[in-house]
DNA sequence: ACCCAGGCCATCT
DNA sequence: AGATGGCCTGGG
Protein backbone atom coordinates (compact mmCIF):
# COMPACT_ATOMS: atom_id res chain seq x y z
CA UNK A 1 0.00 0.00 0.00
CA UNK A 2 1.98 3.04 -1.05
CA UNK A 3 -1.06 5.79 0.59
CA UNK A 4 -1.19 6.88 4.58
CA UNK A 5 -3.69 8.48 6.66
CA UNK A 6 -2.24 10.17 9.42
CA UNK A 7 -4.03 12.58 12.30
CA UNK A 8 -2.06 15.68 13.50
CA UNK A 9 -3.71 16.67 16.94
CA UNK A 10 -0.93 18.84 17.72
CA UNK A 11 -1.48 23.10 19.69
CA UNK A 12 1.69 23.31 17.33
CA UNK A 13 0.76 23.10 13.87
CA UNK A 14 -1.49 25.16 12.03
CA UNK A 15 -1.02 24.58 8.27
CA UNK A 16 -2.47 28.25 7.01
CA UNK A 17 0.09 29.88 9.49
CA UNK A 18 2.67 27.30 7.92
CA UNK A 19 1.40 28.08 4.07
CA UNK A 20 1.84 32.04 5.03
CA UNK A 21 5.10 31.82 6.86
CA UNK A 22 7.40 32.26 3.38
CA UNK A 23 8.92 28.76 4.19
CA UNK A 24 7.25 26.84 1.13
CA UNK A 25 6.22 28.64 -1.73
CA UNK A 26 4.25 25.53 -3.18
CA UNK A 27 1.29 24.85 -0.44
CA UNK A 28 -1.95 25.41 -1.88
CA UNK A 29 -4.85 26.16 0.24
CA UNK A 30 -8.21 25.07 -1.31
CA UNK A 31 -11.59 26.51 -1.72
CA UNK A 32 -12.67 24.10 0.58
CA UNK A 33 -9.89 24.80 3.65
CA UNK A 34 -8.00 21.71 2.52
CA UNK A 35 -4.39 22.11 1.88
CA UNK A 36 -2.31 20.41 -0.87
CA UNK A 37 1.35 20.32 -1.41
CA UNK A 38 4.14 17.75 -3.01
CA UNK A 39 6.98 16.37 -1.47
CA UNK A 40 9.29 14.71 -4.05
CA UNK A 41 6.92 12.39 -5.76
CA UNK A 42 4.72 12.43 -2.72
CA UNK A 43 1.16 13.89 -2.70
CA UNK A 44 -0.06 15.24 0.26
CA UNK A 45 -3.49 16.37 1.16
CA UNK A 46 -4.60 17.78 4.45
CA UNK A 47 -7.75 18.55 5.82
CA UNK A 48 -8.83 19.88 9.14
CA UNK A 49 -11.87 19.80 11.43
CA UNK A 50 -11.06 19.33 15.30
CA UNK A 51 -7.53 17.77 14.20
CA UNK A 52 -6.14 17.52 11.02
CA UNK A 53 -6.30 14.51 8.73
CA UNK A 54 -3.35 13.72 6.67
CA UNK A 55 -3.55 12.10 3.60
CA UNK A 56 -0.31 11.08 1.17
CA UNK A 57 0.24 9.17 -1.54
CA UNK A 58 3.38 8.34 -3.43
CA UNK A 59 3.90 5.27 -6.20
CA UNK A 60 5.64 2.78 -4.89
CA UNK A 61 6.49 3.92 -1.90
CA UNK A 62 5.29 1.87 1.52
CA UNK A 63 3.09 2.73 4.12
CA UNK A 64 5.89 2.98 6.45
CA UNK A 65 8.59 4.86 4.57
CA UNK A 66 5.75 7.79 3.64
CA UNK A 67 5.04 7.92 7.31
CA UNK A 68 8.21 8.41 8.00
CA UNK A 69 8.95 11.09 5.82
CA UNK A 70 5.90 12.87 7.15
CA UNK A 71 6.85 13.14 10.59
CA UNK A 72 10.21 14.26 9.54
CA UNK A 73 9.05 16.68 6.55
CA UNK A 74 6.38 18.62 9.26
CA UNK A 75 9.28 17.87 11.90
CA UNK A 76 6.81 16.42 14.28
CA UNK A 77 9.44 14.69 17.02
CA UNK A 78 10.25 18.12 17.94
CA UNK A 79 8.17 19.73 21.32
CA UNK A 80 7.81 23.34 20.03
CA UNK A 81 5.79 24.15 23.32
CA UNK A 82 9.42 23.28 24.85
CA UNK A 83 10.84 25.89 22.75
CA UNK A 84 8.56 28.88 23.23
CA UNK A 85 8.92 27.95 26.94
CA UNK A 86 12.66 28.89 26.69
CA UNK A 87 11.88 32.52 25.50
CA UNK A 88 13.50 35.05 28.26
CA UNK A 89 10.46 36.33 30.13
CA UNK A 90 11.54 40.38 29.25
CA UNK A 91 11.36 39.79 25.56
CA UNK A 92 7.73 40.57 25.57
CA UNK A 93 7.24 41.05 21.67
CA UNK A 94 8.64 37.47 21.06
CA UNK A 95 6.40 36.17 23.90
CA UNK A 96 3.12 37.21 22.05
CA UNK A 97 4.80 36.55 18.72
CA UNK A 98 5.78 33.17 19.38
CA UNK A 99 2.12 33.22 21.45
CA UNK A 100 0.22 33.72 18.09
CA UNK A 101 2.47 31.43 16.18
CA UNK A 102 2.23 29.00 17.90
CA UNK A 103 1.44 26.88 15.00
CA UNK A 104 4.14 27.45 12.80
CA UNK A 105 6.65 24.73 12.27
CA UNK A 106 10.42 24.67 10.37
CA UNK A 107 9.44 22.01 7.56
CA UNK A 108 12.10 19.49 6.60
CA UNK A 109 11.82 20.65 2.62
CA UNK A 110 13.92 19.15 -0.20
CA UNK A 111 17.42 20.85 -0.11
CA UNK A 112 17.18 21.18 -4.34
CA UNK A 113 14.19 22.96 -4.54
CA UNK A 114 14.45 24.79 -0.97
CA UNK A 115 17.77 26.33 -3.03
CA UNK A 116 16.54 27.00 -6.41
CA UNK A 117 13.47 28.87 -4.79
CA UNK A 118 15.70 30.97 -1.99
CA UNK A 119 17.71 32.01 -4.98
CA UNK A 120 14.62 33.28 -6.99
CA UNK A 121 13.16 34.77 -3.70
CA UNK A 122 15.67 37.44 -3.50
CA UNK A 123 14.69 40.77 -3.99
CA UNK A 124 11.19 40.03 -4.63
CA UNK A 125 7.91 39.32 -3.51
CA UNK A 126 5.79 36.19 -2.53
CA UNK A 127 3.21 36.14 -5.13
CA UNK A 128 6.22 36.62 -7.93
CA UNK A 129 8.26 33.90 -6.47
CA UNK A 130 4.91 31.46 -6.54
CA UNK A 131 4.47 32.39 -10.23
CA UNK A 132 8.53 31.81 -11.49
CA UNK A 133 8.71 28.67 -9.47
CA UNK A 134 4.83 27.46 -11.21
CA UNK A 135 5.92 27.73 -14.03
CA UNK A 136 9.37 26.46 -13.68
CA UNK A 137 7.46 23.33 -12.16
CA UNK A 138 5.35 23.29 -15.42
CA UNK A 139 7.89 23.89 -17.99
CA UNK A 140 10.17 21.41 -16.78
CA UNK A 141 8.87 19.31 -14.22
CA UNK A 142 7.12 15.64 -13.87
CA UNK A 143 3.61 14.52 -14.20
CA UNK A 144 2.48 13.33 -11.13
CA UNK A 145 -0.39 11.01 -10.55
CA UNK A 146 -3.33 12.29 -8.45
CA UNK A 147 -5.41 9.37 -8.90
CA UNK A 148 -4.37 7.12 -6.23
CA UNK A 149 -4.62 10.03 -3.65
CA UNK A 150 -7.48 10.88 -4.96
CA UNK A 151 -9.45 7.51 -4.48
CA UNK A 152 -7.87 6.70 -1.24
CA UNK A 153 -8.75 10.35 0.19
CA UNK A 154 -12.74 9.97 -1.23
CA UNK A 155 -12.51 6.07 -0.15
CA UNK A 156 -12.39 7.77 3.08
CA UNK A 157 -14.39 11.34 2.87
CA UNK A 158 -16.61 10.47 0.04
CA UNK A 159 -17.53 11.70 -3.16
CA UNK A 160 -16.31 15.43 -4.09
CA UNK A 161 -14.19 15.71 -0.76
CA UNK A 162 -10.96 15.84 -3.24
CA UNK A 163 -9.78 18.84 -5.12
CA UNK A 164 -6.20 19.34 -6.24
CA UNK A 165 -4.97 22.63 -7.53
CA UNK A 166 -3.39 22.70 -11.38
CA UNK A 167 -0.55 24.06 -10.01
CA UNK A 168 0.75 21.47 -8.20
CA UNK A 169 0.55 19.00 -11.57
CA UNK A 170 4.34 18.71 -11.84
CA UNK A 171 7.03 18.16 -9.69
CA UNK A 172 9.88 20.58 -9.00
CA UNK A 173 12.38 19.75 -11.91
CA UNK A 174 15.90 17.87 -10.95
CA UNK A 175 19.04 19.50 -11.91
CA UNK A 176 18.77 16.65 -14.90
CA UNK A 177 15.88 17.50 -16.19
CA UNK A 178 16.89 22.19 -15.98
CA UNK A 179 20.02 20.38 -17.98
CA UNK A 180 20.98 23.15 -20.78
CA UNK A 181 17.79 24.84 -20.27
CA UNK A 182 17.36 28.60 -20.71
CA UNK A 183 15.29 30.13 -17.97
CA UNK A 184 14.59 33.28 -19.71
CA UNK A 185 10.27 32.95 -19.57
CA UNK A 186 9.42 32.65 -16.10
CA UNK A 187 9.46 35.89 -14.42
CA UNK A 188 12.50 35.61 -12.90
CA UNK A 189 14.24 38.71 -13.91
CA UNK A 190 17.85 38.85 -13.34
CA UNK A 191 18.35 35.65 -11.19
CA UNK A 192 17.53 32.94 -14.09
CA UNK A 193 21.18 33.41 -14.88
CA UNK A 194 22.19 32.39 -11.23
CA UNK A 195 19.81 28.92 -11.51
CA UNK A 196 21.27 28.56 -15.09
CA UNK A 197 24.89 28.25 -13.73
CA UNK A 198 24.10 26.44 -10.63
CA UNK A 199 22.06 23.59 -12.37
CA UNK A 200 25.77 23.57 -14.53
CA UNK A 201 27.93 23.43 -11.96
CA UNK A 202 25.65 20.57 -10.10
CA UNK A 203 25.66 18.51 -13.10
CA UNK A 204 29.33 18.45 -13.02
CA UNK A 205 30.00 17.85 -9.58
CA UNK A 206 31.69 21.21 -8.60
CA UNK A 207 28.85 22.22 -6.05
CA UNK A 208 27.91 18.81 -4.37
CA UNK A 209 24.20 19.14 -2.39
CA UNK A 210 24.52 16.07 -1.14
CA UNK A 211 27.26 16.59 0.90
CA UNK A 212 26.31 19.86 2.80
CA UNK A 213 26.65 19.64 6.05
CA UNK A 214 25.60 22.12 8.75
CA UNK A 215 27.18 24.89 9.04
CA UNK A 216 26.89 25.22 5.03
CA UNK A 217 27.01 29.52 5.16
CA UNK A 218 31.00 29.60 3.47
CA UNK A 219 29.57 26.84 0.58
CA UNK A 220 26.43 27.90 0.28
CA UNK A 221 27.95 31.41 -0.79
CA UNK A 222 30.22 30.18 -3.18
CA UNK A 223 27.74 30.06 -5.52
CA UNK A 224 26.64 32.54 -7.87
CA UNK A 225 23.72 34.84 -6.49
CA UNK A 226 23.56 33.22 -2.62
CA UNK A 227 24.53 35.77 -0.42
CA UNK A 228 24.27 35.51 3.96
CA UNK A 229 20.41 36.16 3.82
CA UNK A 230 19.74 33.38 1.26
CA UNK A 231 22.41 30.97 2.80
CA UNK A 232 20.70 31.84 6.24
CA UNK A 233 17.21 30.66 4.66
CA UNK A 234 18.36 27.69 2.94
CA UNK A 235 20.27 26.54 6.30
CA UNK A 236 17.28 26.91 8.11
CA UNK A 237 14.61 25.93 5.74
CA UNK A 238 16.81 23.31 3.39
CA UNK A 239 19.23 21.74 6.17
CA UNK A 240 17.33 21.94 8.63
CA UNK A 241 19.81 24.10 11.08
CA UNK A 242 17.57 25.83 13.29
CA UNK A 243 20.16 27.85 14.51
CA UNK A 244 20.40 29.54 11.39
CA UNK A 245 18.60 33.37 11.54
CA UNK A 246 17.66 35.08 8.00
CA UNK A 247 18.04 39.14 8.51
CA UNK A 248 15.86 40.15 5.81
CA UNK A 249 13.84 43.43 5.60
CA UNK A 250 11.37 42.62 8.22
CA UNK A 251 13.47 41.14 10.82
CA UNK A 252 15.85 43.95 10.20
CA UNK A 253 12.72 46.30 10.64
CA UNK A 254 11.77 44.15 13.76
CA UNK A 255 15.37 44.80 15.09
CA UNK A 256 15.23 48.38 14.55
CA UNK A 257 11.24 48.85 16.05
CA UNK A 258 11.67 46.67 19.12
CA UNK A 259 15.63 45.72 19.95
CA UNK A 260 17.24 48.61 19.97
CA UNK A 261 18.65 47.81 16.37
CA UNK A 262 19.62 44.06 16.92
CA UNK A 263 18.09 41.03 18.22
CA UNK A 264 20.33 38.69 20.02
CA UNK A 265 20.20 35.48 18.33
CA UNK A 266 23.05 33.80 20.53
CA UNK A 267 20.23 34.18 23.55
CA UNK A 268 18.52 30.85 21.65
CA UNK A 269 21.72 28.60 20.47
CA UNK A 270 19.89 26.16 18.10
CA UNK A 271 16.32 27.46 18.02
CA UNK A 272 16.88 31.14 16.45
CA UNK A 273 15.67 30.21 13.18
CA UNK A 274 12.31 29.05 14.62
CA UNK A 275 11.85 32.52 16.59
CA UNK A 276 12.73 34.41 13.16
CA UNK A 277 9.63 32.67 12.53
CA UNK A 278 7.69 33.52 14.93
CA UNK A 279 9.14 37.46 14.67
CA UNK A 280 8.50 37.77 11.05
CA UNK A 281 5.53 36.14 10.52
CA UNK A 282 3.70 39.26 13.64
CA UNK A 283 5.22 41.73 12.09
CA UNK A 284 4.06 40.86 8.75
CA UNK A 285 0.43 40.15 10.32
CA UNK A 286 0.02 43.67 11.41
CA UNK A 287 -0.14 45.03 8.17
CA UNK A 288 -3.10 42.98 7.05
C1' DA B 1 -10.22 55.84 -12.66
C1' DC B 2 -5.45 56.00 -13.65
C1' DC B 3 -0.52 56.58 -13.00
C1' DC B 4 3.80 56.33 -10.96
C1' DA B 5 7.14 55.77 -7.34
C1' DG B 6 8.77 52.73 -4.06
C1' DG B 7 9.50 48.41 -1.95
C1' DC B 8 9.99 43.65 -2.00
C1' DC B 9 12.46 37.40 2.61
C1' DA B 10 19.53 40.86 -1.84
C1' DT B 11 23.36 40.16 -4.52
C1' DC B 12 26.49 41.17 -8.00
C1' DT B 13 30.04 44.06 -10.17
C1' DA C 1 26.93 53.00 -5.39
C1' DG C 2 24.30 51.34 -9.24
C1' DA C 3 21.77 47.80 -11.68
C1' DT C 4 18.51 44.33 -11.80
C1' DG C 5 12.74 42.96 -13.19
C1' DG C 6 7.90 42.04 -12.30
C1' DC C 7 4.19 42.46 -9.00
C1' DC C 8 1.68 45.00 -5.52
C1' DT C 9 0.57 48.95 -2.81
C1' DG C 10 -0.24 53.63 -1.57
C1' DG C 11 -0.39 58.42 -2.68
C1' DG C 12 -1.56 61.86 -5.81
Amino acid sequence: MSAIKMEICNEYFDSKAISDSGQCFRWYIQEDGSVAFLYGRCAVFVVQKDFYTVYAYEKGVSAKKIEEKLVRYFDLDRDYGEIISSIRPDDKVLLKAADEGRGLRILNQDLWEIIVSFIISQNNNIPRIKKSIYKLCEKYGEEVDIKGLKSFVEKDLGKGSFSWPLELNKTFPTPQMLEGKILDDLGLGYRDKYIEELVCSVLSGEVKIDEFKIPAEDELMKIKGIGKKVAACIELFGLHDLGAFPRDTWVKKIEEKYYNGRFEENFYKGTAGIMQQYLFCYERSLKK
